[in-house]
DNA sequence: CATGAATGAGCCTTCATTCAT
DNA sequence: TATGAATGAAGGCTCATTCAT
């Protein structure tokens, strides 16, 4: 289904590759899509030499990296699809799971306003249209099942999906997070049917999001 | 409350210091925070120098549209408590009219992961905190309504608002504006006791979100 | 001998000419001859505007400070000659008196290696040759006088003065000052015959220079 | 005593930053320490880019030239201490080949006025502290010997190279030396105990200092 | 093949100077 | 006329990318 053109690449130089790729994801995530190059290779361990002999320029270097991405996140849901018992049990393990997805959403979107550079290649469309095509049935699936409004399509669940996952730009801290998980549940009730949500956790006050908001009020 | 400093700026410095500010809006929201500050000054029809002689650094500029859109959004909300016959009615009409929200909250969130610099800004800061206790007396008084289901707190209210008010990171077609609308549907919806949505517009589909990508299927 | 296009200016104008010359002098003078203009004109109390109305462009307001300056010099000079004694007593309070010198000094030299800008104007150029005459004269009635060293050329006294009366780049606190007289002192005996020099002030120690220098050593 | 940090640099590397080094020596003494950094890199024949990677910044460069004629100075002094007779001998040989001391005393002066930025640098700091020492001892050696007035410190010697070694702005032309070859055996034979001075070369004259100057007088 | 050096385009910012009010 | 706004050229610095070791 795709690379071909070069042989399989010497251990070594497997491995440097997947230490850059490792490393961008991480830097991505965590910097932004603008970080130096040299950051990148710095946090590999490599020379930067190394790192545009693996990847020719910035553009190829994030196209990896969504490539990645992506192609794990397909396995997953299709693992989910496999292994969940309902429709939207699986539904709800994709969406889960899917914090996989944040990076690869991050930066080549499910939806429509994607990075075109990434959408450009083929092999990382290829995935994408899969992924949107297994979105698509479960969607149909848990419809038939009656647990989720028949009302929304897949591109809502994907649209939904593109801005719940999109990161926080904060250092990923415990509130952060729970934030995320909180709304996500709020989310995936909302599409429910019949709705019967427990939010984990205890309701967020003005002063867990901000910290000392509240002091001088 | 703001603007104290300087005598009220002559006639023409007004007006291109608005200009600037309209253009930074219109660019920043398009374009993210990284656009060379050239092309704002073009955009705004100003040579590069009016614009650092009216804000003398990039985040002096980001402060600027940081503040406005924030007062813009205040404004608004009051007006809504004002108005509105329920506190339900208050807080869906702050969503909806909050697009004004969309930059404020890209640039200096609503919650925690906020733009350091913008919130080191007193005035700022003072605007965040006006507007966050405005949403949460909103919060209780739709809980006491009955109308607002009971374990979220107005800081998950923020959280799912920073999530949606981000922007797609594409040109604004149709497309993401339908998908923004239902999405804050179905988000209001969860929120929403009893539930009652009746979603705008059709279920979006695969075909909806990536024109073109089932031609191949 | 110079000035004759315009007509006298104003009274108001005048002021200004004055105020602005008399800032220049000073933060020319503090801070080296790289000031904005706009700095100079604060701290005149003017306009920018003004500054440029009254010297078009920022070498024509060097060379004002400095055919300001180089006529004040020449008029002590010349004081300096008809009051004195002996021809060395009017060499010395040449020197002493140079202290205004310090600044045309600074701009443009007494020696070749000249502000170009400065002494291509004529009237600057003028002053310099009538001050160097002086000089030149006062050397050799010294020298007949017997209280100066032969074989020295009033060339050698002038850049003896040149590289003296360069600032010395510092705030010109006490210690600066006071190095600036001893050093003045040490050149003029040198200059003398017979040598009969009363250093002021005690030797300078390295301490004097740095303060704090020897703690560690 | 000074590099340590890095390992010692690929031979071109070395090749680059020495011109580098050279030729901001040389740029900074003819035309002051405001030129252009991309002046430096052209006279070096390398890119800024260069430039930048061997100096992090102005300052950096700026210490780096400090140090290096710091360096070059105090070895010459120690040298000379070695190998003259006298004290007196020494002191005038640190003088006379101090012509390296120039660019340092411009950066980074011998006395209090300082370069700030190149004194905050221990290294430096070290270095003219040695240097200042050095000169210490020299002064009281040749007060001991009876060649040096007892009334000056090493102070005050210091102060006076400060002032003599500054550059004079020009192109170092032929005069231009000669006129500090003249002023600084003046200068040292103002120190001298006995004085018993032969100046070399003849009287300068005015037409020395500024040829053409009595064209039209 | 890995490395780190070299390069230069591009963006931010300052400031001399001109121009509208 | 005085003022301060507008302009743009120039310099500092960063970083993507190419090249020599």
């Amino acid at each position: 289904m795709a690379k071909d053109s070069a042989r399989p690449l010497r251990a070594d130089a497997r491995r440097n590759r997947d230490q850059i790729l490792a490393a961008a994801k991480r830097v991505f995530g965590a910097r932004g899509p603008d970080v130096p190059m040299e950051e990148i290779a710095r946090q590999a361990g490599v020379g930067i030499g190394t790192l545009y002999r693996r990847f020719p320029d910035r553009a190829s270097l994030v196209l990896a990296v969504a490539h990645d991405s992506f192609a794990k996140v397909l396995a997953e849901a299709r693992a989910a699809v496999t292994e969940e018992r309902s429709a939207w049990d699986a539904l709800v393990r994709v969406v889960r799971t899917s914090r996989e997805l944040q990076l690869s959403v991050h930066l080549t979107i499910l939806s429509p306003p994607v990075s075109p550079a990434a959408l450009a290649d083929p092999e990382v469309a290829w995935l994408q249209r899969e992924l949107l095509v297994l979105l698509d049935a479960l969607v149909l699936s848990a419809q038939r099942e009656g647990t989720l409004r028949p009302d929304v399509g897949s591109g809502d669940v994907a649209a939904l999906l593109s801005l719940l996952l999109r990161p926080l730009g904060a250092p990923p801290g415990i509130t952060s997070w729970q934030m995320s998980e909180r709304a996500m549940s709020l989310l995936l009730d909302s599409l429910r049917t019949p709705s019967n949500l427990t939010l984990p956790g205890e309701p967020m006050t003005l002063e867990d999001l901000n910290p000392g908001l509240t002091d001088g009020a």
